[in-house]
DNA sequence: CTCGATGCAAACAGTTTGCACGATT
DNA sequence: AATCGTGCAAACTGTTTGCATCGAG
């Protein structure tokens, strides 16, 4: 189904830019994986698949994918910057477990709603908004404190 | 006032590390920055007050003023990472302009509450949290729509 | 036919690190 | 005295950019 591309391309042609056949296995490519990937992991596997697509064009195209709601920044830790595909799916937010790096997907429609009031007191109009939780997964909570206490970098969200 | 001084040298011989000169300079510069600062500008503060501290001593001390919870991340804009000291503050979030770049800070105990329990739900155990909404201001909310369309770098959270 | 897009490699910026020296415990 | 911390400069890493070429519209 590439009712997804068709969108794309719209965005493409409202911003006068073109349709090339890079951007579009970027954008297969970019669904095809399942879960949170960050530009090396894309292009490995655009790699893989012999597009010769540079890093320099993905790095080009990600601001787009962006911007035509295609994908977001999911989370970060330190330098690494990983993105999810959103386009299609419901909005969730994410808890990280510090200790095995396990990610969690959570929403709570009560949690959006005061945001959305918030913003509204604020006379502030979102676009977007990220909520991040640190902490540790049920797995690694027994093991928690002593982890942590000898310095080691912490994930971010 | 040197409370949290005191606490810093606490966190630091509890590691086993030494409490230095710098180390004091750095945390007394942090704390006298009322907003948010990133590398660069406490950088130059420090330089200011010509204490020959370099970046990179600056760059082994943020961690540890982490760590002690001294201060956390505040906010990220692709490469400019930005801190606040949270030492003695109450928590908060952020809602970031994209228009203008202003950051309102707020609120919401029912939201925090409402996090907590999410975690209850899945077994896990908070650190840390953090929630930025994107978006514009009551002042620019007006020119939305225009600025954002020829495609330049958002801001983020 | 005309711009925008691509790949490559060089340039960048923020951050980290190896080393020799100096200072804290 | 034994480490740990510091400054410096070099090294790194992820990302951006200039340029010549290619191709979509």
């Amino acid at each position: 189904m590439d009712y997804r591309y068709r969108i794309f391309k719209a965005f493409l042609k409202f911003r006068g830019l073109k349709c090339t056949p890079e951007r579009r296995r970027i954008l297969d490519a970019v669904f095809s994986l399942e879960g949170h990937f960050d530009v090396e992991e894309l292009y490995g596997l655009l790699r893989e698949k012999r597009s010769g697509i540079s890093r320099a064009t993905i790095y080009r195209t990600i601001p787009l994918l962006i911007e035509s709601g295609m994908i977001r920044e999911a989370l970060r830790c330190r330098k690494n910057v990983r993105y999810e595909h959103i386009f299609g799916h419901k909005h969730h937010d994410h808890m990280v477990c510090v200790g095995c790096g396990k990610v969690i997907e959570f929403k709570d429609d009560k949690i959006e709603e005061l945001q959305d009031r918030m913003c509204r007191l604020y006379g502030f109009t979102p676009i977007e908004h990220r909520l991040g939780i640190r902490g540790y997964c049920k797995k690694c909570s027994g093991l928690a404190k002593r982890s942590v206490s000898r310095g080691k970098r912490a994930v971010n969200t």
